[in-house]
DNA sequence: TATTGTTATACTCTATAACTATA
DNA sequence: TATAGTTATAGAGTATAACAATA
């Protein structure tokens, strides 16, 4: 089994993907942020921490830069008093549904060049279970 | 066409490698680096800033690390007197023919907790071929 | 004039560890 | 004691733009 032109590939993505995030005006950290926010109802810093892997140090200032832009809010808990609940705002869920087609948007000519329709939807079936395995531990 | 679950698979795949990167000692643009020069003759910052997607400024910094570390050597060129040639050290080189297969080997469970044997080789086609896409331009 | 690589600046991310306030 | 989130620190990456040397 030869792993190396998977994880190239894997690479590749990755930089193209990289430079059209900052390009939109957010970090990769931030973009990862608001991506795992959308569509949620809030999760703590704890839960944000772990599905993000950014360590609870850095996210702390990744969400005063956010939250200075008005895209997230944070919000005691009823439940325990030391946590904090973490929103997208009205303006955060704007851009969520703005940026993340966006980005899409961007990276679809490089599939469709590559890969048929059939061969997409290979694709996306086992990079779903991948995506399951990467997220198990 | 919905791509969110392939971008969402890359951005799993990116946190896991980018997490084992930091435990082998590497920031990831030095590992791109690495990975880049690895089984090469050398090249110009030039081609090397094209290649990794890190902009000059940057590139000038990572190097200087890389080269403290002893890992590559600038060598002035003879056809060109504006051009550096960077190689690997051969440090650098024993670095690179232990780190690329290490990062290999801890990504290998993932995939194979995911895919069958062919499902793999099908994955590895497809991704070859939108590597060729991204790579393209 | 254009290109190569460096330098300068200001901002962001990073790991690590100490800290506070709750539990 | 243990956990949630913040703060502090030092090092690294980032974009951008100005710069010197060479073409």
């Amino acid at each position: 089994m030869v792993l190396r032109p998977l994880v190239e590939a894997f690479f590749a993505f990755l930089r193209k993907s990289d430079r059209h995030i900052r390009s939109l005006g957010l970090t990769p950290p931030q973009f990862d942020v608001i991506v795992t926010l959308g569509d949620t109802d809030g999760m703590t810093c704890r839960e944000l921490s772990d599905k993000t892997l950014v360590t609870k140090g850095t996210l702390t200032g990744v969400m005063d830069r956010l939250e200075a832009k008005g895209l997230i809010g944070r919000i005691p808990s009823r439940e325990d008093r030391r946590s904090t609940i973490i929103r997208l705002t009205p303006k955060g869920d704007d851009l969520f549904r703005k940026v993340f087609p966006r980005q899409v948007q961007y990276l679809k000519p490089f599939f469709e060049e590559a890969l048929s329709q059939t061969q997409m939807k290979d694709l996306q079936y086992m990079l779903l279970k991948l995506k399951e395995s990467f997220d198990k531990q």
